[in-house]
RNA sequence: GGCGGCAUGGCCAAGUGGCUAAGGCAACGGUCUGCAAAACCGUUAUUCCCCGGUUCGAAUCCGGGUGCCGCCUCCA
């Protein structure tokens, strides 16, 4: 069985060849640095990180190249409002990217190049594009002719006649056709610029991804992704440089990632209608938006909503429940990969599971990274692990001990692939009650010691009283477990 | 206007020609429990937006319709 990625150049699934075996080059357009990123960035960053995590897991060496947009109209925007330097705007963005991306946990790249970093290779870029006579220069710009690349328009399948007629855009006088994009642009007075064969000038936004991922990966190479709205104009421009310059195919296999959206609407900066990360990690833990974003296939949208993320919420729980509770048996588990063999048909029914369990996340996750039917699995090997622990009585064997631990492990080495089940249980519940104490600002002690007096009450059998404290915590959305070893609380999602 | 996508139980969501339509959440019943919670067991889609067609057989393929969304302007 072997890897199957939808690639929105064939709009088929076609089977994963990678250019050289058990290589992987691929690029994924990062983000333009010049605010803080929402709830959309993160599905993008989570989706490739898991692409990324996955390939490696199957035995691929990944060169994984994302890149930073440091210099744009809107980070220039952005600057003049505060009367400050671009670079410094973007590299405050840059620095908040790092501090999200490293609390969800999303795994850094190879390599992750700066647009102001290869401004020669850009200007070459452009060069080779003028002397192949696929651009041409106007009062200091630098213009790609969308005519003269035939398979214009592969990527997002329109036609160039189509798009003129469509076009919501003004016509800049200097583009020989409307469709035309800049390579180079002429800058003016206050805006940054850096000296070219056309004059003073920066840089058109797609060139930097072309000359980025030649660098580092070649003319040619395996996979490039991002989100969908990138598909044009962005990926069709850069499609259109790279091949028309280089004379071979640019990159395999496309790969694009849906949107989030806010009630039935893409979540976006320009319709106000967003979340930032830092936001939600203010009620979540970053692991919730990780699950609940991998719960749908990461091609189809998702809404983002506070019902759906405590729906994830609870479903990691769940998860973490399950591991929890067999940590707590069989102690920290062991990472001996073998089996242990043993009686009964529940015993070798949850050893089967075991058994199957990776095999099954494997399939599902080659099947264009079907994330959300790789944690059905999940999910099924944790009931199977409950099921078991039910029907234990008294101390569990050896065997059955070792058994447990072996599905806690393997259930945690799936799940790491989706930067999921990555904390010790206790943490994980610690750090969910912190959160929503805070959200309700209620303070632990006052909750300690509500279940401290209904402890003493139990024990005095006043059941009344019990009762009445556990519908006043109640109300405070906290629950209460009676165990053997004393009572623990949560807080209901 | 052009192009593309989606429609599956109360909700979320896999499944793209053929075993009993995954899984999660929710609800209800049971086991457990002082009572609960958690966990487990069971119940909740003879049916996959509607109408035709192809096929021995379709949620899955084809045609038509309805509804929703996205891209065509910066956008993950």
């Amino acid at each position: 069985m072997s890897i199957r990625i939808y690639n929105t150049l064939s709009g088929k699934k076609e089977p994963f060849e990678p250019l050289q075996p058990d290589r992987v080059h691929m690029y994924v357009c990062g983000i333009t640095a010049y605010d803080l990123c929402h709830v959309g960035h993160a599905r993008s960053a989570i989706v490739f990180d898991v692409i990324y995590r996955y390939l490696i897991h199957r035995g691929f060496d990944v060169v994984f190249v994302r890149n930073f947009t440091d210099i744009d109209d809107k980070i220039i925007k952005r600057a003049q409002e505060e009367s400050t330097d671009p670079l410094l705007i973007a590299e405050r963005y840059i620095e908040a990217f790092y501090e999200d991306m490293d609390r969800l946990g999303v795994a850094r790249p190879t390599y992750e190049p700066r647009a102001t970093q290869f401004i020669p290779e850009m200007i070459a870029l452009a060069e080779t594009l003028i002397e192949k006579e696929y651009a041409y220069q106007v009062d200091g710009n630098v213009y790609f002719a969308v005519e003269k690349f035939s398979d214009y328009g592969k990527l997002s399948k329109r036609k160039l006649d189509d798009m003129i007629a469509g076009a919501r855009v003004a016509i800049e006088e200097n583009k020989r056709n409307p469709m035309d994009f800049a390579l180079w642009k002429a800058s003016k007075p206050d805006e940054p610029a850096w000296p070219s064969p056309w004059g003073q000038g920066r840089p058109g936004w797609h060139i930097e991804c072309s000359a980025m991922s030649s660098k580092y990966l070649g003319r040619s190479f395996d996979i490039h992704g991002g989100g969908k709205d990138l598909i044009f104009p962005h990926h069709e421009n850069e499609i259109a440089q790279s091949e028309a310059a280089h004379g071979i195919n640019f990159a395999k296999y496309w790969v694009h990632n849906g949107f989030v959206n806010i009630e039935q609407e893409k979540m976006s900066k320009s319709l106000g209608n967003f979340f930032t990360i830092r936001e939600v990690l203010e009620r979540y833990q970053p692991e919730v938006l990780r699950i609940f974003l991998l719960s749908s296939h990461y091609r189809s949208p998702v809404d983002f909503s506070r019902e759906s993320m405590a729906e994830a919420e609870r479903g990691l729980e769940r998860l973490y429940q399950t591991v929890g509770q067999v940590e707590e048996r069989v102690g920290l588990v062991t990472e001996k990969d073998v089996l242990p063999a043993g009686e009964g048909s529940e015993f070798k029914e949850l050893r089967d599971l075991i058994e199957d369990a990776s095999g099954r996340f494997q399939e599902e996750m080659d099947d264009d990274f079907n994330t959300a039917a790789a944690l059905g699995h999940l999910f099924e090997l944790s009931r199977a692990l409950n099921r078991f622990q039910d029907g234990l009585s008294g101390k569990p064997e050896p065997a059955e001990q070792d058994l447990l631990a072996q599905g806690v492990h393997r259930l945690r080495e799936c799940a790491a692939v989706l930067g999921l089940l990555q904390q010790s249980p206790k943490d994980f519940f610690r750090e969910h009650n912190r959160l929503f104490l805070a959200a309700m600002d209620l303070k632990e002690e006052e909750v300690e010691k509500l279940v401290a007096e209904r402890t003493q009450a139990r024990k005095d059998k006043n059941w009344a009283r019990a009762d009445e404290i556990r519908d006043t915590l109640a109300a405070m959305s906290i629950i209460l477990e009676d165990r053997p070893d004393g009572t623990r609380w949560r807080v209901k999602s």
